[in-house]
DNA sequence: CTATCGTGCTACGTCTATCGTAGTACTTCT
DNA sequence: AGAAGTACTACGATAGACGTAGCACGATAG
């Protein structure tokens, strides 16, 4: 069963990341939650992964946190918003995705779905 | 100016050598000048990276080197071929390209070609 | 004759995204 | 009370990619 690789995701865990808090604001676990559903399950993203891909994130200016002021108590979420530097910057993945399609494109076979011929 | 990331074309390295493979075997140098044609010199890969990348698919049977005994003299050039397992490894990571691009497009948003709107 | 350029590698160490494992903490369901 | 779900943090390992350097040989230019 084909599934996907992290060798071939990696560099795009931030891009998926920065795509669904274009919409809105979010926290670790929604936003697995979220990256599995819009995949089709598909896809799911490793804790460990999606936190430190917060970290970096935040490292390099394309998402700040926050807290939730209204949360009463519980264990306190940590919320990401995105940055003008991260809206650029998810722009700039998208454009650099484009050209990585047509190029390992060109490296791939299309494999005419055989009925054993 | 957009150019392709290693983390991006990480994990497809090897499908694009194993490409080449597939029609005729070949040599460092070779692989090297023909991706770089193939991708219309969008891609071009370090020799690092291209010579480690048939070391560890030696090591994983995907191809086997051999010398070329008409070669008179010269630096003598290590030649790969590709394997059964080699050729199944490529079909098995196209398949898992097909996945990817799937599932990576959920999350990349079409930029309409702006005429600054 | 020497220097440079192109070809064809190898060695070695660094970087970094991902991931495995584990642990903490709080809530809700049973 | 215990388990399952939520919401993280810490720490170390792995592996592919890469920077730098060097070696070896042939051909071409000065």
């Amino acid at each position: 069963m084909v599934s996907i690789s992290s060798d071939v995701i990696r560099g795009y865990n931030d891009t998926m990341i920065l795509y669904l808090l274009l919409e809105r604001a979010s926290y670790g676990y929604e936003i697995s939650r979220q990256i599995k559903k819009l995949s089709e399950e598909k896809y799911v993203i490793k804790e460990t992964t999606l936190y430190s891909a917060f970290t970096r994130m935040e490292k390099n200016g394309y998402i700040e946190s926050f807290y939730d002021e209204d949360a009463s108590n519980g264990k306190r979420r940590t919320y990401y918003r995105i940055t003008d530097a991260g809206r650029q910057y998810y722009k700039e993945k998208c454009a650099e995705w484009k050209l990585t399609k047509e190029v390992v494109e060109k490296f791939i076979e299309e494999e005419q779905e055989n009925g054993d011929n």
